[in-house]
DNA sequence: CCGAATCCGAATGGATACTG
DNA sequence: CAGTATCCATTCGGATTCGG
């Protein structure tokens, strides 16, 4: 079924939220780092690595200032957005049912 | 933003999974646990319970049968076919591009 | 049958220090 | 700056047992 298919590339509690950062142009994973509320350096490089080998984003080094390195969206992560947009459109509708969710104690 | 209001509630390992297989009408625990492929009995209890609180799922308790126990989309889960249905068709088309996740080391 | 409680190992993830 | 390595606390989750 499609939807493991999907959930097994987009799955995790990040990547959706960076195709979200990345759609309107390349950033710095400096930025993403600075862009991305929550998440740590050492999981932002790991996430970013799986969604290079599965194709979703290029990894570029910047050739005029050195030690800048570049993500965007390739052509098959950009495919992605209108996943992004319907979740978007849902969340934002409804937002106000949000409660809470259950702590395991 | 919209995006991060649908992971927060959809997010997780099971929850579009577990929406998918109410798609088609309501279900026992004991299916979902047969049909979901690796949950648990522990962690099936506790998504549900999320989502119920969340209003995406209704639980309800068979007056013939006693000990059975359904559950069902709300409407409101229900206004998430959309979203199924986008992630579905885009997991289909893109399966082949699937490689692998990285693991840490 | 449904699910909560307990036990416990595995995996996750943050903080920090370090390297090129 | 862009990561990697290490350490460690927290969380996750499976297996089992127990109760309504």
């Amino acid at each position: 079924m499609g939807v493991h298919d999907a959930m097994y590339i987009l799955g995790g509690k990040w990547k959706i939220h960076l195709i979200a950062a990345l759609l309107f142009g390349p950033k710095r994973y400096s930025d993403l780092l600075r862009d991305i509320n929550g998440i740590s350096g050492k999981v932002l490089s790991r996430e970013l690595k799986e969604m290079e080998i599965n194709q979703l984003v290029k990894r570029s080094v910047s050739n005029t200032q050195s030690n800048a390195v570049f993500y965007e969206l390739t052509e098959y992560g950009e495919s992605t957005k209108s996943i992004i947009a319907v979740l978007a459109e849902w969340g934002e509708a409804q937002r106000e049912v949000i409660v809470h969710k259950n702590n395991d104690k």
